[in-house]
DNA sequence: GCGACAG
DNA sequence: ATCTTGTCGC
């Protein structure tokens, strides 16, 4: 799939990358779904031992059936170190990567990180949204920023993060007795809708939503073998 | 200044 | 994120 090259991506200092997360924030997209999506996308990326090679992985399924439609993967070298904040600049040129294998037009893609949950609220789902110009969600499996008070104990309750008095995502219960998840918006999609679309993809069954589910564990399988 | 800190 | 066996619990 085509992508929007929004500036550069590699060899940029800590300035330059909190710069141009500055001059994105306010071109951030808060458009409600017009239509339910027919193909929904989950990505990951999975690192050796080393932390340098990674694989990215794209699963993509129907949105009402939840079968697997297609899946596409890229593998290469990380050049930035991981760095609290600055997600997006590790993992998007992998990602894009692979999303240049695509061909299947999808609607919408989760992220494994946080989209709005983000001091810039530039967090990776949101920063890829810019790149393929597409509605995207992030899901984290822990807390990055943010207030919040713990949600009930029972699937599908939730309770929204703020920063001062700013609603900047949600922590939801997605199975009983476990660690709530982080949904937060990415980009051209309201935190509502992505909610919405991420309650589809947990049954109460799995603690993460499908599609990245399934990327996360492809991530893994081919971590052993290419 | 100190501690916290997505993946 | 990754390194790792058994083990407690539904």
């Amino acid at each position: 799939m085509e992508y929007r090259k929004v500036h550069p991506l590699e060899d940029l200092s800590f300035q330059e990358m909190t710069g141009i997360q500055n001059r994105l924030r306010p071109q951030i997209s808060d458009t409600p779904l017009v239509k339910e999506p027919r193909f929904v996308s989950g990505v990951d990326i999975g690192y050796d031992t080393s932390r340098k090679r990674g694989v990215a992985v794209i699963v993509t399924l129907d949105f009402k059936s939840m079968e697997v439609v297609d899946t596409v993967y890229a593998v290469g070298d990380t050049a930035l170190a991981y760095r609290p904040g600055y997600l997006a600049f590790r993992e998007l040129p992998l990602f894009l990567k692979a999303w240049e294998k695509l061909e299947t037009d999808t609607d919408l893609l989760f992220f494994d990180g946080h989209g709005r949950i983000h001091p810039r609220r530039m967090g990776l789902a949101t920063h890829a949204g810019f790149f393929v110009d597409r509605p995207t969600i992030g899901i984290a499996k822990n807390p990055f920023f943010g207030r919040y008070e713990e949600p009930e104990n029972v699937p599908g309750s939730y309770r929204y993060v703020y920063d001062k008095e700013e609603k900047i995502g949600a922590v939801l219960r997605s199975k009983t007795g476990t660690k709530p998840i982080f949904v937060s918006a990415g980009n051209h999609i309201t935190l509502e809708d992505s909610l919405r679309i991420t309650l589809h993809f947990v049954s109460g069954e799995y603690k993460i939503p499908m599609p990245t589910r399934l990327a996360d564990s492809y991530a893994k399988q081919l971590r052993g073998e290419s």
